[in-house]
DNA sequence: ATTTTCTGTTTACAAACGTAGTCTTGACAA
DNA sequence: TTGTCAAGACTACGTTTGTAAACAGAAAAT
């Protein structure tokens, strides 16, 4: 069996990821610091922000602990486990899990900076040794 | 204004996707003969397939033709459009559009072959020219 | 000519999602 | 002590998605 990791079953949808990524970012945080870093970006008020915690919750994507009157909220999934996971769902759908050829497209689309021209070397010169 | 394609605002889902996947291996293609290609392999039926042919339609991203008493549908948006769209989407959100990042996670992950190494190299060079 | 058989259209419906309002309860100020 | 307020829980509701059945019209077969 592969290491499987990221909850099974429980996919964290687009609005959902907003808000890991505020967690992933800094946490614990309250519903109301969360709101603080994602409603204005997003346009959303604050029961939006409460639902979409509610919901990670019950995904097993965030736990909570009580702080005085209030939860702290904090991810309880890697960001790397997830963005492994989202990258390689793209790749497999999209390029027949081949990697290259998404390589590929974001040259030809101009999607590669200089900058991440010459990372992508570095990566590649040190993965051959 | 940049050179946006893939007609703006409908998004293709992920079931629609694989009828498109269908329709751009060979087409034009009869309903029954899409669902030839893809019924199989993802457990449906056909009348799962003519709705997300319809909704392709209506979304604009598939044509059809009169073929006699049936339709044939072929796709209307190229598959490197909706290809080089998803992966920028992906790009843009888990990486702040930065594709290093995204070569780096793949590689960590051993969600590189060597085939893939190796192509990437190729590309690398000649970008570079 | 009538019945069968395709094919597309319409309608259905549950689950997920985006977005948000209401209810309840407990802390705190006055 | 009581009214206020903030925080989480519960409820709501329209849309998209996945999945499919029911229906209608036309072509083909008999």
């Amino acid at each position: 069996m592969a290491k499987r990791k990221q909850a099974p079953g429980e996919r964290i949808s687009e609005a959902e990821h907003a808000v890991m990524e505020a967690l992933w970012t800094e946490s614990p945080l309250s519903a109301a610091d969360v709101c603080d870093r994602v409603c204005a970006a997003n346009d959303w008020s604050i029961p939006t922000v409460k639902t979409l915690l509610g919901r990670l919750v019950s995904k097993g994507a965030v736990g909570t602990e009580p702080e005085g009157r209030r939860f702290l909220y904090h991810p309880l999934i890697e960001r790397s486990d997830y963005v492994g996971g989202e990258s390689r769902r793209l790749v497999d759908r999209l390029f027949g899990g081949r990697a290259a050829p998404l390589f590929a497209h974001l040259a030809e689309n101009e999607a590669l900076t200089d900058a991440d021209l010459e990372e992508i070397e570095a990566l590649l010169k040190e993965m051959r040794k």
